[in-house]
RNA sequence: GCCCCUGUAGCUUAACGGAUAGAGCAAGAGUCUCCUAAAUUCUAGAUACAGGUUCGACUCCUGUCAGGGGCACCA
């Protein structure tokens, strides 16, 4: 990466000068390295010197001369020129031999073009959906479900080994089971839908021996289960390492198990003939029940022994994504890791709400519109895309109308179009496109027998790309690995999306200004190159969101 | 009452404390003898309000106003 060449040459630049007696001694400052929005701030800019100038108390300006004026040795070959300006901001221009080269690269790594070692082959474990099995997913399960598959494709991209969970609320004695056995069984009504009465019916049979609300409901939590697993898997196309169940803790007698332990480690005490948990101690601002008056023990002990069993997983990083309305639940289960006494990560992210902007989409009133129906209006690529564009943290209005547009009105067809016409080159340039699929080697390839034509990419035709156009879609493509290395850091998946609009405007923008097939045969194969690289970004970014790569449109 | 999230252009929204707040849709004006015009170029338009911290604030802090969610021996 580059942005991490340019941090290395700053850190050399100031031991240098240290060593030179120009700076004096210090412990090198967080150094921040971006990318300017404004284009006349170079390609990568920082602000050491603003940082520095007040440790050694020095203009910044000046500051910022001296390393630049350093700088631009030491990165001969990498910048066309480092610039200094206003407040103290040095700037960085990319030589257009290294972006020349970077095709190159890019061309190499191919699908691995991206992976990062930042992760360091850690452990990660990334839980979420985890949706209450007594009906079906609606469209507020659907954030958590993309981000969670999207976030857990750019941190194994970034370098981690991610699992993958989802648990299942099917406890016997938890209420909500009950609650849906009394209605399996006729007594109630709760979570009734036209739907779960056919499930019921199906299972008469089996429910008729059955008196007992907690048998009943996860027998039928059990039908319902079978049918959101299928729709994930199939439908939503993720798949998950592992199906964690409540039920089969309480088998395990893990329940039990945390329940003794944190007695004698006195974390829970009797209070009202109720066993509490010293959660205000470790950081809440409560501490919560988690054994009932009645002897059962409350949804939050059993959390604790999920989340027991997850720390003995051996996971380094554990992320659990919730939706808007377990927000309480989060301190709680923070103060309970402390309790657990994990060192690891342990973050939380919550879904804001979703609702829907207009459309026609809910065919029977007065029911809650489920995920699948979405999916089936919209197309699980438009769908994808828009739950991922937007920060978790605001309410989203999913605008159905603008998802389901196939033309330009979509940024999904937009970028999906970028790659269509990279498809539309290759298939006029004579070369069978599934050679450069599968083909990722560098250099100059055999010939094949009917005299086609062949991209033979070599440095000296790759310094024909000279074209503003050229280089600025080079910039762009070298951007990805830091995209995978931003968002692992931060979680804001929404970068992706974005990215990936940004990366069709500037292809769409070279399309207008480069020919690429051409009279000029070393032009027209270093160009090939290019739109090659271009070709394999493009999906390499579809891939973390799960968007598919259409060749036609 | 307390806690969490959010207030950015007519609409949907972006911006590790950085430079002239970036897109898309909608509106107006251009661009196909040429690899898909499903594209591209230009025009107009925004940080809820009031303070503070900082060389520098959409971003951090305080207060006000507005919206959503949560404050169970439900999950």
């Amino acid at each position: 990466m580059i942005r991490d060449e340019i941090f290395n040459l700053i850190e050399k630049s100031i031991k240098i000068l240290q060593k030179e007696k120009v700076f004096p001694k210090f412990d090198i400052p967080g150094i921040k390295i971006e990318c300017p929005k404004e284009r006349v701030h170079g390609d990568y800019s920082t602000n050491v010197a603003i940082v520095l100038s007040k440790k050694i108390k020095k203009d910044p300006m000046e500051t910022a001369k001296t390393l630049a004026s350093r700088l631009q040795v030491l990165g001969s070959g990498l910048f066309e020129k480092v610039e200094v300006k206003k407040p103290g901001f040095i700037n960085f221009f990319l030589s257009k031999e290294y972006l020349q080269s970077q095709v190159k690269e890019i061309l190499k790594r191919g699908e691995k073009f991206g992976q990062l070692k930042i992760g360091k082959n850690k452990k990660v474990q990334v839980e979420f959906i985890s949706a209450n099995p007594t009906g079906s997913l609606h469209i507020g399960n659907g954030r958590g479900a993309f981000w969670g598959d999207s976030l857990s494709n750019v941190l194994e991209k970034a370098g981690y080994r991610v699992t993958r969970e989802y648990y299942i609320d099917d406890a016997k004695n938890s209420l909500q089971i009950r609650e849906l056995g009394k209605t399996a069984l006729g007594k109630g009504r709760t979570y009734l839908t036209k739907d779960l009465e056919i499930k019921i019916k199906k299972l008469k049979p089996k429910l008729k021996k059955i008196t007992d609300f907690g048998e009943a409901g996860h027998l039928l939590a059990q039908e319902i289960q079978k049918d959101i697993k299928d729709l994930i898997e199939n439908k939503l196309k993720i798949k998950f390492n592992v199906w964690a169940s409540e039920e089969k803790l309480y088998k395990k007698k893990k329940i039990e198990k945390i329940l003794s332990w944190l007695k004698k480690k006195e974390f829970v005490y009797q209070k009202e003939k109720a066993q509490w948990i010293k959660t205000l101690e470790f950081g809440d601002s409560k501490d919560w029940v988690v054994v009932r008056t009645t002897g059962e023990p409350t949804y939050f002990l059993s959390d604790i022994a999920y989340h027991k069993d997850k720390i003995n997983g051996g996971f380094k990083k554990i992320i659990d994504i919730w939706g808007a309305d377990h927000q309480a639940h989060v301190s709680k289960m923070k103060a309970a890791m402390k309790i657990l006494g994990f060192k690891g990560d342990f973050d939380v992210l919550i879904t804001q709400m979703v609702s829907l902007k207009k459309g026609k989409i809910s065919k029977r009133k007065g029911e809650i519109i489920t995920l699948e129906s979405l999916v089936d209006e919209v197309g699980l690529d438009a769908v994808r895309f828009f739950y991922l564009v937007k920060s978790l943290d605001t309410q989203m209005e999913f605008d159905v109308e603008l998802a389901k547009e196939r033309s330009a009105k979509s940024p999904v067809f937009y970028i999906q179009y970028a790659n269509a016409r990279i498809h539309s080159i290759l298939a006029k340039s004579q070369i069978p496109s599934t050679k450069f699929q599968t083909n990722s080697k560098w250099g100059p390839q055999k010939r094949e027998g009917g005299g086609r034509v062949e991209v033979q990419i070599s440095n000296s035709k790759l310094k024909l790309l000279t074209h503003p156009s050229e280089l600025n879609l080079i910039k762009q493509l070298i951007r990805f690995p830091e995209i995978i290395e931003d968002t692992a850091k931060d979680y804001q998946v929404q970068r992706i999306p974005q990215y990936a609009i940004d990366l069709a405007t500037v292809f769409h923008q070279f399309y207008r200004d480069c020919r690429v097939l051409s009279e000029d045969g070393p032009l027209t194969q270093a160009r090939l190159g290019l739109i090659l690289a271009t070709k394999q970004v493009i999906k390499n970014t579809l891939n973390l969101m799960g968007i598919s790569a259409p060749e036609k449109m």
